[in-house]
Formats: structure tokens, sequence, C-alpha cells
DNA sequence: CCTGACTCA
DNA sequence: CATTTGAGTCAGG
């Protein structure tokens, strides 16, 4: 129900006998740390009532003289209000003796006087709305982070109750990867199929009223309803959801995402600081150097025709390049022809190198520096409900894709010798099968690949994580674990000698492998790449790859891929017992639980799948758990995580305890309840993330 | 194997 | 005509 002004404080006392809520805001828009503001806040109790607090929402409205618009012809009407003024929610015109108030909710011609006055309570009463969840137990919503960072904003500081993210329990009750998990799917799948589509109403709505960005028009009336429904197919869910949970035998998973769901919730309201100057400086930069490419493609292209090529296009690229009398090799899953990095690779003409080139300028200025030209501060999103492993994922931006490695500015200068020619192939070759062409030697220069991770603020240089610095006072820690997935995945081996071997500070399982497989060691001149090309063919057998997949990563034949994986099964004690142990739960019962109890339903036919699974979501897992003890300890303490990247983890150490904060957290990060020797690195990053200070 | 962002069609 | 959807490419683990 609506709550107005007559009746708050009443409802307010209701609440206050409660200790659970379920929570649900509405907003502008989702952009809560920018632009957008909470329009009022949707309140459910254990007794299944729902009330909804209207905060903010417009209480102006302009009365135009629209035709389609009968709600306004009626407001005309029956209140003798004017076109083209502007009227207050609370306006009354009296008429005849009747009182009309001005309202957008009368939608027909029923000329009845509106007796509820539509408006936002006073803010007192949203504050001791707060202070009621401030001292609740249990908040319950479904994608809650969002609604908390509204309520955040408010004031709320929710710093004890158990955060249950129906979301979170959802994801981890759903089989399929590509279900779709919005409250109303979700409410569909698990309650009731035929269940009304409120959604389709609110849409309906939205586009009668021509609401678009400006949602703090919406109607209180139709937004309470709205909510309340959420908050009634939430509050469902949460008990239906819970007890999934449990018969599946996952209540140790929903207590590490309940934690989680904190931890994240304070990561992202930190934020990251963005260097404003750097931005824009790389952002002219980038402009610059875009539209000069775009010329030379022109100068290359103009000879077969007039019109610019817009090289981002897939289709024109192929036109132009049939014009030159160039095909490619190879085509994309749809059967249209492939124009990617491998293929052009084996394409020996001019305009394959500007075309990479255009590409890595255009993704550079249109994903990391075009979206932060006017921030401070980004407050990414951090999803535990993201992946069906277990992973986090993450978005607006997404901080786990940054790249790692600098791109050159001015590739015309480059000299690329016959060495970086290779590597530029092997590593690109990593990534897709081989298409057997050698590539156009000149072209190269565009491939930008410097192996360099460290930023030396030369001019030539654009690096993105050169855009993440710390706040005043604060230093930008990065801890990382080493080879963390290898480590889980020896931990499921029975195998004590090579655990044994991995406890030993300096074991590095990559060159490791590369020894034993490549017989190079670090006195080789090539080992560091060779080591790199180990590490993919590594992960390409936890990730469970076929024999063939694994040729095309080693650029050897199939026969040889199989000696090679005999080789590994065979020098790696218990690796085959346990791929082998997986497939057959796999096959018999259908399903794998990982180390903390999150359970993977997968078909038989793929059952090698479930190797992967069970390692990169024991690891996510793992790393989630080591990160809610590193921010529990970090709660007293001026330090702060800001970041994690799978198996790093950013924290901005203030400056008064970069003593005491690193070894601990790396104390905490090494320790967990499976015994697993795990290695964590720490290094400073100043000025930026792009400078690792050891 | 697990992701997300941007662009084009 | 605006909005949604799938594909392609490429960044990370």
């Amino acid at each position: 129900m609506l709550v107005s002004n007559e009746n708050v404080e009443e409802i307010l006392g209701k609440l206050r006998r409660n200790k659970i809520f379920v929570v649900d805001i509405e907003t502008t828009g989702l952009h809560l740390y920018n632009k957008d503001y909470v329009t009022g806040v949707g309140i459910g109790t254990s007794d299944r009532s729902a009330y909804y607090f209207p905060i903010s929402h417009a209480t102006h409205w302009k009365i135009f003289d629209d035709k389609d618009s009968t709600e306004l012809i009626c407001a005309n009407l029956c209140g003798g209000w004017e076109f083209g003024k502007s009227y207050d929610v609370s306006d009354v015109v009296v008429k005849e003796g009747i009182s009309y108030v001005c309202t957008k909710n009368v939608i027909n011609s029923e000329v009845e006087p509106c007796k509820d006055m539509v408006q936002n309570i006073d803010k007192i009463y949203f504050y001791k709305l707060i202070d009621i969840l401030n001292n609740s137990n249990i908040l319950i919503g479904f994608n809650i982070k969002f609604d908390l960072h509204g309520l955040i904003r408010n004031g709320l500081k929710p710093d004890h109750q158990r955060l249950v993210d129906c979301l979170v329990m959802a994801r981890m009750c759903t089989h399929n990867r590509f279900a779709d998990l919005d409250l109303l799917s979700t409410y569909k799948n698990f309650i009731d199929a035929n269940a009304h589509d409120h959604k389709l109403e609110y849409k309906v709505y939205l586009k009668k009223h021509k609401i678009k960005d400006n949602r703090e028009d919406i109607d209180a009336y139709f937004q309470s309803g709205y909510c309340c429904t959420d908050i009634q197919y939430t509050t469902e869910l949460y008990t239906a959801l819970t007890r999934e949970v449990y018969k599946a035998g996952m209540s140790r998973t929903l207590e590490l995402e309940v934690e989680t769901t904190r931890t994240l919730l304070f990561v992202e309201s930190f934020g990251n600081k963005i260097d404003k100057h750097y931005c824009a400086k790389t952002h002219a930069e980038l402009n610059r150097k875009v539209s000069e490419t775009e010329d030379k493609i022109f100068e290359i292209t103009k000879e077969k025709d007039p019109e610019r090529v817009n090289v981002l296009s897939n289709l024109q690229i192929g036109v132009i390049f049939h014009k030159f009398d160039i095909h490619s090799p190879t085509k994309t899953a749809a059967g249209k022809e492939c124009w990617d990095e491998k293929v052009l690779l084996g394409i020996d003409h001019p305009l394959v190198g500007k075309i990479k080139e255009y590409r890595t300028l255009r993704k550079l200025r249109d994903t990391y520096f075009t979206p932060f030209l006017e921030e401070e501060y980004i407050h990414p999103s951090f999803k535990n409900w993201g992946t069906i492993t277990g992973r986090l994922s993450c978005s607006e931006p997404n901080l786990q894709n940054i790249p790692r490695y600098l791109t050159a500015l001015d590739t015309d200068k480059k000299v690329i010798d016959e060495e970086k020619q290779k590597k530029i192939i092997a590593m690109a070759s990593l990534h897709k099968t081989a298409s057997g062409n050698t590539a156009g030697g000149a072209s190269l220069a565009s491939w930008g690949y410097t192996g360099d991770e460290d930023f030396k603020d030369a001019d030539d240089m654009i690096s993105v994580r050169r855009l993440f610095i710390s706040r005043p006072d604060f230093f930008l820690y990065s801890f990382d674990f080493s080879q963390m997935e290898i480590r889980v995945f020896i931990s499921y081996l029975k195998n004590p000698r090579i655990f044994e071997e991995m406890r030993k500070s300096d074991f590095d399982f990559h060159s490791f492998v590369c020894k034993l497989v490549f017989g190079y060691d670090e006195t080789h001149p090539e080992f560091k790449f060779w080591r790199q090309i180990s590490k993919a063919i590594t992960f390409g057998l936890i990730y469970g790859m076929g024999d063939d997949l694994l040729a095309g990563q080693m650029g050897k034949s199939i026969e040889e891929a199989k000696t090679f994986r005999a080789l590994y099964f065979s020098k790696m004690e218990g690796s085959l017992d346990f791929i082998e142990s997986v497939h057959k739960k796999v096959e018999d019962r259908g399903f794998v639980f990982n180390k903390y109890g999150r359970r993977y339903f997968l078909p038989a036919n793929r059952s090698y799948v479930g190797v992967n699974y069970l390692i990169q979501g024991s690891t996510g897992d793992l790393v989630k758990d080591r990160m809610n003890h590193v921010y529990r300890y970090l709660e007293t303490k001026r330090s702060r995580l800001i970041n994690q990247i799978h198996d790093e983890l950013l924290i901005e150490v203030h400056k008064d305890e970069e003593k005491d904060v690193p070894p601990e957290v790396i104390r905490l990060l090494e320790e967990n309840d499976f015994g697993i020797p795990l290695k964590v690195d720490v290094a400073k990053c100043y000025p930026s993330w792009a400078h690792k200070v050891k």
C-alpha cells in the first residue's frame, strides 16, 4: 500500500516491531552514484504486507493540450485547470462545491474527484525508516546491492545484518547458463508460471506517458502497485529458494554468498579513483590518431572505392578486400567471412595493419577513455550471481578485463624484428586455430604487442591501467594469488609429492611444465615466451580441451598432442584419476559439488566440462571466502578493498597502515580450510595500477 | 572453460 | 522510426 504523511507514523510503528525486511527501491535510473536518485522505497514484512514510501516523485505537472492524452483532458474538464500551466500535485481546485486534486492518475473519463493526495512523505520519515532498517537483522532483496546502494546514499549502514539476495539464490538453483534471471522470469520459474506480468504493464505505462529519462514523473500510485508486486514476488521467492538451497545441500555456499554480498556492496561503494588528467590527455591523443588512421585507410581504399570504408563493419571489410581480390580462408560460426586478428595475420596487404590499428584505437577510446572523461570515481557492479561456476563477474565498467599490456601509439615508427614477429604470431595463434599462412612483415608493426606490463610514462605508449589511481593519502596495493587455479587443481589430486613441492616458496608450475615438455629452463633465451605457451596449454587441459584444440594451441600435430597429454598425465600423478572420477559422477548422477558445496548440473555428454567447473568454481568461491576475511579485517582500518580480478585483489592502503596491513592481508589470503598451499604476491602500484613497484 | 563492452546489421 | 537482438571481435581470468 501507498504510504502518506497521514498514515506514515502508524506504519513506521508497525515496522519497528519487525527485524526482517524485504527491500526494493524505485529510482530515476541506474546510476545512483552519479545522476540518479531514489524516488521511493518499498518495504515488505514477514506477514506479507508491502508498503511503498514515495520519497521524491515529481510534484509538478504541466497540463498539455494533447489530444492523445485523455487523462489531461479529463483533468482539465473535471478540475478546471488550464492548458499549458504547471500545477503542484497538492493543488486543489474547487468546482461546483467538489474538490479536485491534481493527479496524473486519472486515466479515463471517470469524472471523480481524487480523494487521496498523491504526495511524497516528508524526509524526516524517510530517515526514520532508514533507522529502522539499520536496526534490522535480515534484509532481503532481489539484486539487493542495487537497493542497498540507493539506501546507503541516504544514510543506511548495513554493517551487521544478513544481506540475502534472492537473485544469488536463483543463480545457485538454476542449471541453465542462459536462463533469464530477472525477477519476473525467476518468479515464473520457481513459483507460478502464469504470474501476472506487471513488467509489461509498467512498460505500457511508460510508453503511454512518454516517460524515458524522467522517471520521477511516474505516478506514485502506479509506482506503489508495481513496487509492492516486486516485494510480494521477492518475499515468496525468498521462502521457496531458501528451501531449495537447503534441499540441494548448498547451505555452505549460501553462507559464503551472504557474506560476499556485504563485501561487494562496500567494494562497489568505495569505487575506484580515475586520473582525469591522464584520461583527457590520452583521449585527445586517441582522437587524433583515430582520424589519422581513418585517413590512411582511405588513402589505401580510394583507388577501389570513392566512399570511405568503415573497417569496424565485418561486411564492409569483406567488400573492400574482395576488390583487392582477397578472400578470407575461414568462416564465422554463422557462415560469414571471418576477418578476425588471426585471419588478418595471414594476409599480406597494407590494409591489414591499418585495420588492426584502427580496431585497437577505437576499442581503447570508446571503451576505456570516453566513458571515464567526466568521472572522478567509478562504481562498478560486481555480481555474485553472474556466473554458473561461482566466480564473480563485473560490469559498468567491467574492471576484470582491463588490458594488462601497453599499446604503442606510433606504430609507423616502430621497428619489429624477426624475434618479435614470431612472438606476435604465436601469441595470436594461441587464441584461434592455426591458418598456416605467413603474415605480411610490414603490417605486423600495428600489432602493438610489447610484452611489457610496466608503464614508464613514455609519450608513445598508452596504458589503460594508468587511469586507475588512489585517493590522496592512500596507496594502491595489488595482491596476486600465484597460480591459484593450478593449486586448486592439484588439491583435487591424490598427490602428496607435488603438494609438498608447491609449499616451496619459489615453486613455479608453468616453469615446471615448460622444462618437462619443451625442455627449456630459465637459462634459455626464449624461456619467458615458452613458459607463456606452457601456461596456455595447462589452462587448456584444465578447461577440458580436446586433442585437436590442444594440438592447435601447441602448434603441433594431433598425434604429438596425444603424446603430450599422456606425458602430462604420467608425470602428474593422480590427475587422470581425478578427471575420470568427475566424468563418472556426472555420467552416473548428473551433478558434482565443488569445495564449498556449490552444485553443478551437467548432461552426460558434457561431463568433461565438470572438471573446469570444479576448478574454476572452487577457486572462485575460495577467493570470495578470503576476500570476506580481508573485508572483515579492514572494517576496523582505514584501508579498503576496491577491486577483484579473479585471482588479484586491489586494496587502497592508507599511508599510516602500510607497515601492518599488507602482511596481514597476505596472511589472511593464504590461510584456508582446505590445506591448500596458496601463495600471494604483493606489489605497491604507484602512482597508478600500471606501475608496479617491487 | 568462464565472462562483458562495443559496434554493426 | 525507435528499440531490441544476435553476431563478430577482443579484453580479462
